[in-house]
DNA sequence: GTCTATAATACGATAGAC
DNA sequence: GTCTATCGTATTATAGAC
């Protein structure tokens, strides 16, 4: 049946998406995908033919996740500020997350960027979501000549915040560094 | 000979420090090790038991060379700005090697820091070698409350240009960190 | 659509001759 | 100290019965 095929991909697209997030996407076996999933090893391959399938179909299911989100606070929120407040509350309410594994969007950029261009290409297209909408936003506040640049900015200090919250596993520096961005858009 | 010996052992942790920046830890094989390195597969184990012992070898090699860097710095500069300086200049100065692999403290912490936290736990002290050294220079600029705090923020910083100029391979986007990094120690 | 069995390969690691 | 040969395991991936 086509629904009972469709509702086990899915389930193997969340196990992926999970377990390429907890334990990196060359850490992960297909085995361990299977396993999470419950889904018996060889029945695997009627739904992915190659580990690099799967990773676009989680790629691909991440970014809906991000596009969903993102409409989301727009909806939730019309003062661009208050939008850009949000994006900055993700990190506080991922926290647990961030602690142990990082950023999700980060950490895959950076091990795919390695070895896997090809892979990273489409990986970065989820900061590409981030990036076009926060642009959207400084734009909106007034910064016509340098919306792109702030946009930019903001990513690459969450990114720095979440890595270092994550390589010392210190919540404080967190809270601490998430304020301090609130801050910055305050003032801006 | 002992000559021969410690020669062959020093090619290897430099191959691996290399291999291991350019590939990631777990995407280096021990045949690429030896390969690069010049040295027969069966002989390696001569020298490391492990694949977990070569890294501990090439973390506490990479140490030493922030160490004598550190100490460099020190000996270049007696103002502790200029210092502060002289650090956000590694960006640039390592612009190739960032646009395409990362920065090597970042992006080894990120890989363990999922899967093996033992290892990533003695990655984190090459860290603690740069916040040290930056706490420092923080505090004889008369931050005696907040030199910590500065400390991980500059190193936060860093890592998120770090990371966005790698994902967008984007030498611009990091002249222009590099410089606003410059332009805040100087308004501190 | 689902499962078992298994091929084919690469890996970390060891034994032992020289 | 150096090398060849090889073990055992885990991996991606396939073939084929049901």
């Amino acid at each position: 049946m086509a629904e009972k095929g469709e509702a086990n991909r899915q389930r193997i697209v969340d196990a992926a998406n999970a377990l390429f997030y907890q334990k990196g996407y060359n850490q992960t076996s297909f085995s361990d995908i299977a396993e999470a999933a419950g889904v018996a090893r060889g029945n695997f391959y009627y739904y992915f033919k190659t580990k690099d399938d799967i990773l676009a179909a989680v790629i691909i299911h991440r970014m809906h996740g991000i596009e969903l989100m993102l409409e989301d606070w727009e909806r939730q929120f019309h003062d661009p500020r208050a939008r850009l407040k949000r994006y900055v509350t993700i990190l506080l309410n991922s926290r647990d997350d961030i602690l142990r594994y990082g950023c999700p969007l980060g950490t895959l950029n950076v091990e795919l960027s390695k070895t896997q261009l090809q892979q990273q290409s489409q990986a970065r297209e989820m900061f590409e979501l981030f990036r076009i909408w926060l642009e959207r936003q400084f734009h909106a506040l007034g910064h016509q000549d340098d919306a792109r640049d702030l946009a930019l900015q903001l990513l690459a200090r969450s990114q720095g915040i979440s890595l270092l919250t994550n390589v010392y596993s210190d919540p404080a520096f967190l809270q601490r560094e998430a304020d301090r961005l609130s801050a910055w858009l305050d003032a801006l």
